[in-house]
DNA sequence: GGGAATCGGTTTTATAATGAAACCAATCGA
DNA sequence: TCGATTGGTTTCATTATAAAACCGATTCCC
């Protein structure tokens, strides 16, 4: 096989998910969209990305609608990428790769950056639920797979 | 730089996650995990990942806690690779990337698989919340940093 | 019990992705 | 206006990935 294969058409939707985000870079570079990085150099000096790489990173991600190009103020001529609404909603996936690195990354006493309700400073957790609003684990859950065609 | 930059020693926990599992293939073997799957075929089969990497990717995956080989059966010769808790914890992040695959990378009347709790069949859900129970977005919440040592 | 098929890999070789550095045009700042 | 910065692209070397061939140990089948 020439390439990576693509995962587009699988009926799984993590599967899909991993093939737009699932590369090396693109979620880091999401990650420092989230905390307010825009443009490409900052993107650059934060991750010490190539820049060849991190020009076909963000051109792909604007492609596929996570970010978007604007233009930097008003009138600008240079350009800033920002987050769309499909990118931001990424939010939760961030959190919970955040929550399971603190968890099982760090040693108890060593820094780390934290996550936390701008307003009140409490931190912030993630959680599943059915839809009626019960805590569940992943025991308790299954997956309906569509049927295969023959 | 030869080879890829490790983030094992960045300060942001969603860096040093996407530094374990943020590959092409691991989050995808773990997803076949947590369908049950286990042997080094079944993996194979499903993912159509080359054995090589596969072999590489379960070796990796094991060594760093997410999966670890178990004794098919009992007595058995054959080995079975499972997840361990550490593993079983990412349950929340492909959540996440599932939900964001379905809102995102599906049309409308696509067929998708989807998941469900086992006993009563409601869709799971995932959403992010302060300590105190209130549901937050992205815009209400700031990272803190840890100072950096000059 | 013997042979064939399967399982769980490893090795080899080809190709694709990544990284570093050099380069460049346009813009910005002094 | 001139030099530095920004935002890339191009080129080339290196690394990772893929496909296929191979292989020993088991399991299936009769």
């Amino acid at each position: 096989m020439v390439g990576r294969r693509s995962l587009k058409a699988d009926f799984c939707p993590s599967a899909r998910s991993l093939d737009v985000i699932g590369d090396w870079w693109s979620l880091l570079i999401v990650r420092d969209a989230f905390d307010g990085l825009a443009r490409f150099g900052e993107f650059q000096k934060s991750l010490g990305i190539a820049k060849n790489i991190l020009s076909d990173r963000l051109r792909t991600l604007v492609s596929r609608g996570i970010l978007e190009v604007v233009p930097a103020g008003e009138g600008a001529v240079r350009q800033e990428y920002r987050l769309t609404e499909m990118g931001r909603d990424l939010f939760p996936v961030m959190v919970a790769l955040r929550q399971w690195g603190e968890r099982h990354l760090f040693e108890a006493d060593e820094p780390r950056s934290s996550l936390v309700e701008r307003d009140t400073g409490l931190s912030v957790r993630l959680d599943i639920r059915t839809q009626d609003g019960r805590a569940i684990g992943p025991g308790e859950t299954v997956i309906l797979k569509v049927p295969e065609p023959d």
